[in-house]
DNA sequence: AGCACGCCGACT
DNA sequence: GTCGGCGTGCTC
């Protein structure tokens, strides 16, 4: 007489083991989306299993409120990707799968109330008529679209990203610049895998690896799958996309290319998923987010700048999307393309080994010439403001041959700090262990410009003070070099000259990062200033000199990568040199020009740099000769934090023991964080290390949940990060 | 993480 | 007398 009961396990968005099991009247779909009461709330969960029983007390279980299909079911393999990155990463599967989806689908409000209508996806398609014909809705209550005569709509009636996505259609075939035989050859090599391959694309800058990218790309659209493309940063995306567009749309149709990345609104973003969910797209572009996204026939993934941190979050779930990319590539049995001029030293390992395939750009496909790298000794130079004459000699003959120069200081502000000479005080933010940094106010228009103290750790801002807070005196003095005060000391040296900016602060309003690029490309600047935004992507055509001001300070990190991202970033920057016609220059100034890092540089030696660095690492037991995981401690005292990482010390080496027998995973001491205290709250980490992934895995999944538990019972807030990049 | 319950201080 | 501080306990 009672009505059938089916269970139905679910994963919530909650730090807590799960998952959950409901019941219902009906059978629900793995990877559908349910709104079941939790506790006195209600949630959106996503429904991971059909259990025969529940494994739960039966009497406890509550039934679903509403199951939500104006979506099809997430794919077993979207599933599998959750549950991986889960496990590797250690968190709940809730954690990681209801986070990744557009706003509007994991919340009840969305779904709930009288401007609810049909929940968020409904809402979405009746709001798009001009897009009905190719996004049938699932409601017949959608108004009837009426036909447009095979006319696309224009672009301008469509409202968020597709309408600044969608450039006029272009009917005209685009078949691609003529591709070169190494060009070739690689895209050879990469619509001939069958089945699952990581291929490493490694190809300088100016190679010409976009159209190799385009190529593959386009041999899997013909075949009807899908494409994932992914950039390092939204900068990046406006280009690619157009690109994308251009050469895709004879194969796949203006309407294909989709984006995704964390610019986009909720709406933006859901727009985005739903099209490729309901396998209306067929390529997505975006930044790591991207990698999450419901394909429903993926065939190929490409990762642009593979070596690129920014792939790494690094906050919630601290997930490398390359290498999430590399893994939903193996589980599809589909080739990924990582491509990249200074590859990670994890990647070229690989592809030293030949567990990757190993192809090669050689050279500069648009220009004949790389550019030329000369170091600039600067320990016995006397440095004005911080320029050798030689700088200074070329900025003035590259102006005088009416090309463009790029100053590359990765430091923002006027000065790292405010100094009094008669004392000693420095100006330090309150809430941090670290200097408040000297900023020139961004609104100053006449006469009198303004300057503010800024942390760039907490946000904090001051006004300076009139006289040294310590003894009084007047004489406050800037000490060191920002890109701001770079940007006026060029400006006196070089009165005609027309100079920009380009960092995180005169980027910090929407569109003005495009503009400030778009002078460049009008050749309606002489001299760039800029941090390390500058270097990634932009394709300068007039850029005759780069200059790169204080590189050392990169160096001196005690993060043992620091090396390799230093000379991924310089040879970033001197690739923006002389892409078109004349190679450019490219000077350094530095105090340690025979370290390897630079001495590699001048001779545009990667792969030496790699072995030597490779061989270093595996001689003191290093990534990617190691596996690493990193705890670290927040809390009120760093005495706190750092007795709480001896505690998991001490408790993790006997459950390793216990676990695992021998030493197969071994733990470094505790130590605060480089920068101690950020907003008044003290951090310590903790790193440990094995050999051996698996055993490493094992260990990580019991120590967490031991550790989430002492962590409540201290009040130390903690995070766990499986393969961390920055220590 | 939320969200409630619960038991002690300064305000209309 | 109540508003409200945040301790602790629970969520299928």
């Amino acid at each position: 007489m009672d009505a059938p009961k089916f269970w139905v396990r679910v994963v919530l968005d909650v730090p807590l083991p799960g998952p959950f099991d409901y019941c219902s009247h009906q059978p629900i779909a793995i990877g559908l989306r349910v709104i079941v009461p939790f506790g006195r709330r209600e949630l959106v969960g996503l429904v991971v299993g059909n259990p025969e029983q529940p494994g739960f007390p039966e009497h406890q279980i509550k039934p679903v409120s509403a199951i939500l299909d104006d979506l099809p079911a997430l794919s077993a393999h979207w599933l599998r990707m959750a549950q991986f990155a889960a496990h590797y990463y250690q968190r709940p599967v809730g954690e990681v799968a209801l986070p990744v989806l557009p706003g509007p689908l994991r919340k009840v409000s969305a779904y709930r109330g009288k401007r609810a209508g049909g929940g968020p996806v409904d809402r979405l398609l009746r709001r798009t008529p001009s897009k009905n014909r190719e996004m049938p809705s699932r409601s017949s209550t959608s108004p009837a679209c009426p036909a447009s005569s095979g006319n696309v709509a224009p672009d301008s009636a469509v409202p968020g990203s597709l309408a600044a996505g969608v450039t006029a259609a272009d009917p005209v075939v685009h078949d691609g610049p003529q591709l070169n035989a190494a060009q070739r050859a690689a895209v050879d090599a990469i619509t001939a895998v069958q089945g699952h391959r990581t291929v490493l694309l490694h190809g300088v800058t100016g190679s010409g690896k976009t159209q190799v990218y385009l190529q593959a790309a386009v041999h899997v659209l013909q075949q009807g799958r899908q494409v994932l493309f992914l950039v390092p940063e939204i900068n990046l995306t406006p280009q690619f996309e157009r690109a994308l567009r251009e050469r895709l749309s004879s194969v796949a149709g203006h309407d294909s290319v989709v984006v995704m990345h964390s610019g986009l609104t909720d709406t933006e973003r859901l727009r985005a998923w739903v099209q490729l969910a309901r396998g209306q797209a067929q390529v997505m572009l975006g930044t790591r987010m991207a990698v999450f996204a419901p394909f429903t026939d993926l065939g190929l993934i490409i990762v642009d700048e593979e070596h690129d941190t920014s792939y790494k979050q690094q906050e919630g779930l601290r997930y490398s999307a390359r290498d999430l990319a590399i893994w939903r590539a193996h589980d599809l049995s589909i080739p990924v393309v990582l491509g990249s001029a200074t590859p990670s030293f994890e990647t070229w390992h690989h592809a030293q080994t030949g567990r990757y395939l190993h192809l090669e750009l050689p050279q500069r496909a648009l220009s004949s010439d790389p550019p030329r790298i000369q170091l600039i000794d600067t320990r016995r130079l006397k440095l004005d403001q911080g320029f050798s004459p030689h700088l200074l000699q070329a900025l003035e003959e590259t102006l005088q041959a009416g090309q463009q120069s790029l100053v590359f200081l990765n430091r923002r502000g006027f000065a790292p700090v405010l100094h009094c000479g008669s004392c000693g005080w420095v100006s330090q933010c309150p809430r941090c262990s670290v200097y408040a940094v000297l900023h020139r106010a961004s609104t100053d228009t006449s006469g009198w410009v303004k300057h503010r103290l800024h942390c760039h750790h907490c946000g904090y801002q001051s006004p300076v003070p009139a006289a040294c807070p310590e003894c009084g005196d007047q004489d406050l003095k800037p000490m060191g070099r920002g890109t701001q005060r770079l940007e006026a000391d060029l400006a006196d040296r070089f009165p005609g000259a027309r100079i920009a900016r380009i960092d995180a602060d005169s980027t910090r309003l929407k569109g003005s990062a495009a503009r400030l690029f778009e002078q460049v490309h009008q050749g309606r600047i002489d001299i760039l200033v800029g941090t390390q935004m500058v270097a990634k992507g932009h394709d300068f055509s007039n850029l005759g000199l780069v200059g790169v001001l204080n590189p050392d300070s990169m160096l001196f990190s005690h993060d043992f990568r620091a090396p390799e991202r230093l000379f991924a970033q310089l040879m970033q920057v001197a690739g923006r040199a002389g892409r078109h016609g004349r190679g450019g220059r490219v000077l350094i100034q530095t105090d340690y020009p025979d370290q390897p890092v630079y001495q590699c540089l001048v001779r545009h030696d990667y792969p030496s740099f790699a072995r030597y660095s490779l061989d270093e690492r595996q001689a003191i037991g290093l990534p990617p000769y190691a596996h690493q995981a990193l705890l670290t401690a927040e809390a009120r005292s760093l005495a706190d934090a750092l007795a709480f990482l001896q505690q998991q010390r001490q408790q993790g080496l006997e459950l390793a023991q216990a676990l695992l027998g021998a030493d197969r995973v071994s733990f470094y001491d505790p130590v605060p964080l480089r920068v101690v205290r950020v907003a008044n709250v003290e951090r310590a980490q903790l790193l440990l290390e094995s050999t051996h992934r698996p055993a490493l895995q094992v260990f990580l999944s019991h120590w967490a949940t031991h550790l989430a538990q002492q962590a409540r019972e201290l009040k130390v807030r903690h995070a766990l990060e499986v393969d961390p990049l920055d220590i």
